[in-house]
DNA sequence: ATGAAATGCAACCATAAAGTTGCATTTTAT
DNA sequence: ATAAAATGCAACTTTATGGTTGCATTTCAT
């Protein structure tokens, strides 16, 4: 089942993104090359399968997508959920930047 | 120990965002004024105990400040972290996109 | 046809995380 | 002085997470 990108709960997103081997994963794949688990695996000190088990995690938070290709599965990065942490950010910056905003209207006076 | 937000693991800071219950806090806190822990804790379905610990979870990583005043605890927003995440975010982003544009350059030839 | 490569899958282990209950301590209000 | 309020602290339970090992399966190359 495919992620929707959906920017309802960002908080599956934050926490696929709170681990450092898979934000090093992710690192690797921003280049937009694809990698095979195999390739992903090489420089690690962790087994191949935890490495699956990582990438399994990003792709449920819809931060890679992976196809089958012969006998290994390539894996690729995925940008569109980065824009919803985003705006997801934002918004939370954006309210605090409006209560700084009123308070220093309110001081004004 | 207070944290120094230094961008060079943005890993713990996504884990303390990873959580529904600390990004409800947040984003309460977000409105520039401090609480204490009952305040945060009156419309939670979980215990107060349960709140001090993800506040404690927010102050490590920098998240929010607290300071004593009489019998409570006041707690408030920081905003600064957002902006290393932003500026990992960015990184990221901005790899990707050269990339795009490498790719592009490449296939317009 | 067969061995090596790449992966899938399941069981298992250790630790961390999220939550609870129970009780002690500190402050405030009457 | 004392009860209520707000918090601190510790022990404990449950479940999730990150990792491993072992073995089966699929695919490629010779």
């Amino acid at each position: 089942m495919l992620n929707d990108s959906a920017l309802t709960d960002p908080a599956p997103l934050f926490a696929a993104l709170g681990d450092r081997t898979r934000l090093s994963l992710l690192a690797k794949l921003s280049d937009g090359e694809s990698r095979s688990i195999a390739g992903l695996s090489s420089d690690t000190d962790i087994t191949r399968q935890a490495v699956t088990k990582h990438l399994k995690v990003l792709e449920d938070a819809g931060l890679v997508i992976s196809k089958k290709v012969g006998r290994e599965s390539q894996f690729a990065f995925r940008p569109e959920p980065i824009n919803d942490i985003r705006a997801y950010l934002d918004s939370v910056s954006r309210q605090w930047d409006d209560a700084l905003g009123r308070l220093r209207a309110f001081v004004e006076r």
